[in-house]
DNA sequence: CGTCTTTGACCCGCGC
DNA sequence: GCGCGGGTCAAAGACG
């Protein structure tokens, strides 16, 4: 099992713009946003990954009007080919899960397998005329050695599918709060597999468990309502806070069709909300491009990256 | 013994 | 309608 450790958050080349996403000038919000403009020299952000499209926008996505939508929508100045996904944010986390609620409840009795499978198929009524809502959704990739990185939450590992066109499997994890929908998504980059793609669904309704080492007291990040600890603080804005600020960010305008085959240009995505099932795969569309960073040696904690970093640039 | 992972089966939405 | 692929469930096993 694949344990936090040796993670660097990286950069690639814009595959149309010589300028990082990063970049202070490109993306001038963005260490604002996370409070780490003083803590980290630009030199870092040059290195930190562009995120890749997760997930194709499905149509009715591009056009969502996001005007009942608790996120705003262009709030910032557009990246060079971002292709960051806008989301509707419709917040339904209770549809999933009572999906699932439902599917269980009345299974009952031990019979044979036959009639175990019966009674599922019966376990989960049409719901006719009610899709599948997802919870908005950020994305970000992350060089590193293993997949699981550790981001101040506990985690609870409930499925692993194979992905189509990829050697690596994908794996699901939900938080281990019985009150919290989020949950996260796991998959390497088929391309370059020192890469690791973050997705995380929905927000926490909890402080983080793990609260990390005396970072928040530099300052870094609290102000905005993320969750203290890691990659997962960049990605998951929770309810305790001014959770728009990060989604606003990454609330870029729609995709704009070019972005096929390639990461464009955003290191976090926010992915948004996809009520289809068959969104088509970071390998279907990505190229993950190879960097010069190497791999650190640390327990993946975010935090830990940038002084790592730091000290690898100073010395 | 409680928690977590593994894994096969199932459900669902979408495209053809 | 069917097949495909993503997402999820839940039993069984592993682990501390």
């Amino acid at each position: 099992m694949e344990k936090s450790g040796g993670v660097k958050i990286e950069g690639l080349a814009d595959s149309q713009s010589s300028s990082s996403a990063f970049d202070s000038s490109s993306s001038p919000g963005f260490m604002d946003l996370l409070g780490l403009q003083d803590v980290v020299p630009s030199l870092i952000f040059d290195s930190i990954l562009q995120v890749p499209w997760l997930e194709a926008p499905s149509p009715s996505a591009i056009k969502a009007p996001h005007d009942s939508s608790p996120e705003v929508l262009n709030q910032l100045p557009t990246t060079p080919n971002s292709s960051s996904v806008s989301s509707d944010s419709n917040e339904a986390g209770a549809s999933v899960n009572d999906d699932h609620r439902q599917r269980s409840t009345d299974k009952s009795g031990e019979g044979d397998q036959e009639e175990e499978r019966n009674a599922k198929k019966q376990l989960k009524p049409k719901k006719t005329g009610q899709k599948r809502q997802r919870q908005p959704r950020f994305a970000f990739m992350t060089k590193s050695e293993v997949d699981f990185l550790e981001d101040g939450y506990r985690w609870r590992k409930y499925g692993q599918k194979a992905v189509k066109n990829s050697p690596f499997p994908r794996s699901y994890y939900r938080c281990t709060s019985s009150t919290c929908n989020v949950k996260k998504r796991v998959e390497r980059c088929f391309s370059d597999p020192s890469n690791v793609v973050t997705t995380y669904e929905g927000q926490h309704t909890h402080p983080s468990p793990m609260m990390p080492r005396g970072r928040n007291a530099a300052g870094v990040l609290p102000d905005y309502g993320f969750s203290a600890g890691g990659a997962a603080a960049f990605a998951m804005p929770t309810q305790l806070g001014t959770n728009a600020l990060f989604s606003d960010y990454f609330q870029q305008p729609p995709y704009n069709g070019s972005m096929n085959g390639c990461f464009q240009s955003l290191s976090f995505s926010h992915v948004g909300s996809i009520s289809s099932s068959k969104s088509t795969s970071l390998e279907d569309k990505s190229s993950c491009t190879p960097t010069n960073a190497d791999s650190l040696s640390d327990n993946g904690l975010l935090q830990d990256i940038v002084p790592s970093i730091l000290r690898k640039q100073q010395g």
